[in-house]
DNA sequence: CTAAAACCTGTTGACACACTAGGAAATAGG
DNA sequence: CCTATTTCCTAGTGTGTCAACAGGTTTTAG
């Protein structure tokens, strides 16, 4: 039941990048230094992010990503789902996905059902603005005694 | 994000459990046919169970497991949460566990710290009984059109 | 005494995760 | 045009966990 690094990572690198919109393009090495990741490793989620249209990507130098809409547009689920392939506690749930024989008298698919949904209607109504704001909040607990 | 066998399979002994309650002690024997599960995998599973005081065993011939208590009487969350360890989706909200030194400044802990909510309360409020009822509802299913 | 069951310990194969490695293609600045 | 910088692409690798198997020991009803 443990989200796996790479949705943390997508999440902090599209949180790092609203950070830093204001000035201009961002680069992978720059999120990488301050998020203290691996930059090969953020390269490949990243790109992820990129063909899925959520950041766009300018390459050569002077390049980096910028976020494709605004934070208020991205809700934590649909960056999740994207990373993660699916935020279903159960392979029955997921769309593509054969749904397995015993689910018509299955005794737990209501309930796993049930969990899905209150997963995603939770991380479906938190945007990345959300994070965004939070995260200035926090940053000033450095220096509360 | 996904919940393991182990999680599903003890979850499945359990309803297993309370259906056949009426029989006197139920052998892992025929668990495993029902559910058709490894028996030997199962064991390892159970003998956590037992361990924690969830069901009871009892060894030689005409023995096997019963619940420890009434099917109301336990949570989905605390059956899942035995055997998976947590239910927590990042390591740093585990009680044991240290958190890192990042928290004080995270832009994510608060959200990560919503949703585990979110999904604890959910399962938390649904008790044993509640899925054997939804169970023997769904067993029906069989024979509608 | 025997067989059936829970209990215990160790091993194994497969697979995903979390990276590492080494480039190729694009492009701004000189 | 040349070079450095950056994204983009493909492949490999070590580690660990999951899921299951194997082979017992202990308990106990009949």
């Amino acid at each position: 039941m443990k989200i796996s690094t790479r949705g943390r990572y997508a999440l902090r690198t599209m949180v790092d990048l609203a950070q830093h919109s204001g000035e201009g393009l961002v680069t992978l090495k720059d999120v990488a230094a301050r998020q203290d990741l691996s930059q090969k490793y953020l390269e490949q989620i990243v790109t992820q992010l990129s063909k899925a249209g959520l950041v766009k990507g300018t390459r050569g130098p002077q390049g980096g990503y910028k976020l494709a809409r605004a934070p208020k547009d991205y809700t934590v689920a649909e960056i999740l789902e994207l990373v993660e392939g699916s935020l279903a506690p159960v392979e029955c749930l997921e769309a593509d996905t054969n749904q397995c024989d015993r689910c018509s008298s299955c005794a737990t698919i209501d309930m796993w059902t049930g969990l899905y949904k209150v997963v995603t209607d939770y991380l479906g109504n938190i945007t990345l603005e959300d994070v965004v704001r939070r995260a200035d909040a926090n940053a000033g607990n450095d220096y509360m005694i």
